[in-house]
DNA sequence: AAATAATAGAGAAATTTTTCACAATATTTA
DNA sequence: TAAATATTGTGAAAAATTTCTCTATTATTT
């Protein structure tokens, strides 16, 4: 499908928020765009959208612009949304609940399968059709069910120690919310999701506009 | 305290991590680095890191290193992270509840100080000494208490609206995490956590090592 | 005391990413 | 039908970011 096989992250980046605006033009029945409507929703700039759909080829008509339907589906392929992802969750705590409990992942059809902690007070808990279930039982669960996606959610602590336990059952994607750096082999996928470091960046620019606005 | 006045984005989200390995060098009594041992943790390139570093000036000494806690302290400073901040949620739902419930940002003092909803059964709980009040209060505490950073975990549907409210409060500073983009005054940092776009690039990489891997 | 090794700082080069500019093509208007 | 307008695709230019290379400095070893 790829034109070219190495596609810049910032560009993978940038896809999944092209993919939302053109769902939301897809539900009020708009199915016609342009790179420069997009670039009035998006922010970006409407060249950076043109050259970035075009490491994937040609979506567009000339002298035309985008068909919305379209577009958003080629997106949907490129990132892989035409497919089913399983995923279980380990540390079923504050966030490994948010998460199984949010039905939001739309337009995608990600399904929380279970979930893993060591807490005998959680063990057996429901939350959304998924199990809360003792961790001591992750192994032999994965050796049972293929799961796509495992999201790490316990102290960070035992993060590594975890990681490679999931590696060991086969797992080659891993959504990381504890706040560490899990040392993994070359072909696990491992997407960190930092809250400290996106609250340390916004309080330096807040910082910083409080002194600009003096 | 900056040599210069505009600093590359990409530097200024690398600043956490550094911190947070100096933090932790600093924890188990290590307190002298190099820009390689500092390589060696985070995956930045040692030069990297040293140019980095030397947009702020220079905290290093040649042929020595730099010190750890120094370092640390210096980072500290340049995020702001010696000062003291107060935060509110707006939405305590799962992810406000999450949130508010997390201890984990240590080494800043950051304080939630109240919650913020429209759900009966939400209103008058706590989370750690704070309160889930009324939205319809928003405005007057906004009024009487000054708050450095709002955090948005409401449904998207009503995040602009939320956002303009806390704007008009005199807020300057946006965590958010509803996917959704928001039109802000110039004068308002906006940190988006989106979450799904996270998950989709996490996507696009598990299928292309799946691909790649065959 | 001299030689050696380690390392930051800093300018330059290389690479990557973004923007620009324009030809090609489609649609709309006169 | 012709002219005007809108818009993509694309190569080139510009800008931003990262890496390279070398000098100066410090600590350590001989
Ligand atoms: N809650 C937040 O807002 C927030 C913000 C930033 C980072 N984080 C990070 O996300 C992670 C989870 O945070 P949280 O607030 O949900 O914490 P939490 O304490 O609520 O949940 C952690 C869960 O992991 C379980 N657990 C511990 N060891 C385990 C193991 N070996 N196997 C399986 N389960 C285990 C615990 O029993 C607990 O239920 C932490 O690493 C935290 O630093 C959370
Ligand atoms: N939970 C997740 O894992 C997750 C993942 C990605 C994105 N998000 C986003 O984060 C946001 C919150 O998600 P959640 O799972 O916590 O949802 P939630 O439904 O659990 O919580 C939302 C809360 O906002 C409150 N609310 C609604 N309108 C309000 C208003 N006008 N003023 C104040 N409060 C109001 C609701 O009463 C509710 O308590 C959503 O925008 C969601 O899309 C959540």
């Amino acid at each position: 499908m790829e034109k070219n096989d190495r596609i810049s992250p910032a560009v993978i980046r940038r896809l999944p928020k092209y993919y939302r605006y053109l769902g939301e033009l897809n539900k009020v029945g708009v199915n016609k765009t342009s790179s420069r409507e997009l670039s009035d929703m998006t922010g970006f700039s409407a060249s950076q959208i043109r050259q970035d759909l075009n490491n994937f080829g040609g979506f567009g008509q000339q002298g035309f612009g985008y068909d919305v339907g379209n577009l958003r589906n080629e997106i949907g392929k490129i990132l892989g949304l035409d497919k089913k992802y399983k995923i279980i969750i380990v540390g079923a705590g504050n966030i490994g609940q948010a998460i199984a409990n949010y039905t939001g992942f739309y337009e995608a059809d990600y399904e929380v399968v279970a979930l893993f902690d060591k807490n005998p007070k959680l063990i057996g808990l429901s939350i959304r059709n998924a199990l809360i279930m003792d961790s001591d039982d992750l192994e032999e669960f994965l050796k049972k069910e293929h799961i796509d996606i495992a999201v790490i959610c316990t102290p960070k602590s035992v993060s590594q120690q975890v990681a490679e336990q999931l590696v060991r059952c086969g797992i080659r994607a891993i959504w990381n919310f504890a706040p560490k750096d899990l040392k993994m082999p070359e072909d696990v996928y491992v997407e960190n999701v930092h809250l400290n470091e996106s609250l340390f960046s916004l309080t330096y620019y807040y910082n910083k506009m409080k002194k600009e606005s003096k």
